[in-house]
DNA sequence: GATGAATGAGCTTTCATTCAT
DNA sequence: AATGAATGAAAGCTCATTCAT
């Protein structure tokens, strides 16, 4: 609020591009954690990663496309996640789903980020598009649900509505959780969450 | 210091406080659901609602309490279609799933809108207290849970998972169907996630 | 800060036209004495004193009008407290600037009331004028002082100079003591400015 | 959300930092000495300045920022015109309430620049502090008064009371002077507070 | 007399982004 | 690559005052 006036220069390290490239992506990420993706200035960045205005615009073509890098991150963290070590339908499903929990409590901020960002794209052109990259980190078993259907594993529902009964539950419960208003051991919730996944769908 | 007098009177319309208060939650909310939260400016209520601005401060504390305003507004239609017509488990919990995506596939925008603004809470003091109003319109089934649990009628579950398993399918459906991801039929959607939300819970 | 919103219509006690007027003379001193005259609004005024908008501009041409009016009730309890027993100059000046002191501390608020108008009537085209009616009551003895001067009974000084002499040492202590900067004993300090009016311009 | 991209760019003629945080200096003073601190806008400030509104914010936390940045260099102006050749107490005293005076008729508008921040100080909380500072520059000789006391040079009393009987009369005298009502030469003038003072408190 | 809705210019401040150096 | 001053539209909000009822 009461905003530094004319801030006299402290020394900044050196560094080479990359290592001020991440820099400053780990520094947007503290911010957009901290206080949220809209409440986060760039002016916030700049000081977290001790990069100038001119570096960030540099490496990054604004707040945007900080917000979008970092999604990926996300996203793939997430998938890595809900990787399942068997084939089976049962078995991919659980892991979508427990996968889903297990990633959101280890990185609730992280969570509540893509959250945020998922909302805003609704409205924010700057963010069409991610609509469907996140669907897509959420939904690693999308393309495999016809696959299953097809061998009469599953319900015959329409994909949003699998999807919805896949991972609803986890998602609403981990919106729940990371903002602190669900209070479940982790590994209980996996379970739980997993076992609830497939008992939706299963034929 | 002395502020200018105001100068010419072009009197507008004279509406009773009440039409007035009216007409600007109206704007407020076209405007909301239009455009979003964020992206709406009191000048874009100003013009929708032909009010001036020192009305509209007359009326409201602001944009935040604008959107309070409306959302309560909200919540009640919300549950309003969440009434069960028996109070046993099965019905309540039918109701409130079915309700919920009934309300939601009636007033997609109004679903949009509290959705938009359920994240800001998450982030913006001003909507602090807001998420607590959310939750319950949504869980009108919150204070019932426990009592069929003591029935042996439902799962023994945490409140937050269970309520995640029986309108988490729900609430993630309507965000699919709300952003244009999504197509089913209403009728049919209402009965799949009421019956999911019995199906998930029932001892 | 926080404005009440539409804030639903308290009934209100009827009173005469004049109860009315000092009801809101009252409510304006409370507020100009409480947060200053600039941070005071007449929404503060209307809610202090129980009136409308209206009524206030019904009585009052305005702020300015309103701190006008209670200026001259100020000056004249300055005056009022001012006022010699005797008519030698060493009464009558002891006693303009006992008096002074005397007054204000008795009326702290009152004080810094009249010393905020003063400033502002510097720059402030609405209080022009102000300064001579504060001038005044200030100096009391501002016609004595020539008399006095015939009689060779004080030192041939400019009026400006030997008001300065005789006033400046008490209302700069008056600054002082009503913004808690100075302690001394009412009875003491009203002495003390009293003989050192004296002391400075007896010939 | 996305704020619109700056349009054109009509470059302005560029200043190193300290070119530009300097113009504005001047320019916002010369605002608040013709107009008042009250009554000058940052608007005011930026065309007197050539800056734009994000520069003066760049330097400077806001207008109350601008006004403290400026009483610095008053009062430093201040207290170098009140030191005195000699130690001796009425050297050091003379040259206390002959400085303030000397100072004062050669910077009216500052002078009642700075009356009209202490003014305000009294209320606004943006200055709270800022008395202080200015009782500091006013009274270089606060700290002396209790040695010469301990000397029995001076008259034994309260430094509030001191205080005022030094340099009550000159500051007096400024505010009438600074507002056109009193007209003396200044060498005079100097003189007659200068001695003023001393003959208030010696021993 | 009384009411309070209406006025609207004007305020301070924010901040994503650009670009001369 | 790096810097940080500069941009300026636009935001939310204030408030003395007017006047139809």
């Amino acid at each position: 609020m009461a905003r530094a006036a004319a801030k006299k220069v402290k020394p900044r390290k050196r560094l080479t591009g990359d290592e001020r490239r991440e820099s400053i992506l780990e520094a947007a990420l503290g911010c957009f954690l901290e206080k949220g993706y809209i409440a986060t200035t760039i002016n916030d960045i700049r000081e977290a990663s001790g990069a100038t205005t001119g570096s960030i615009y540099h490496f990054f073509d604004g707040k945007g496309a900080l917000a979008m890098a970092l999604l990926e991150d996300a996203v793939a963290g997430w998938s890595g996640e809900s990787t399942a070590t068997s084939e089976t339908p049962e078995a991919v499903i659980k892991a979508s789903a427990g996968g889903l929990v297990s990633w959101g409590l280890k990185n609730p901020e992280l969570f509540r980020f893509t959250d945020e960002i998922r909302t805003l794209a609704v409205t924010a052109p700057e963010f069409a598009g991610i609509a469907d990259t996140l669907a897509e980190g959420q939904g690693s078993a999308s393309a495999s649900y016809s696959k299953f259907l097809k061998a009469k594993k599953v319900k015959d529902l329409p994909w949003p509505v699998a999807h919805s009964m896949m991972l609803g539950p986890a998602y609403n419960f981990l919106r729940l959780a990371t903002t602190g208003r669900a209070r479940v051991a982790a590994k209980r919730a996996v379970e739980i969450f997993a076992d609830a996944a497939w008992a939706a769908v299963k034929a």
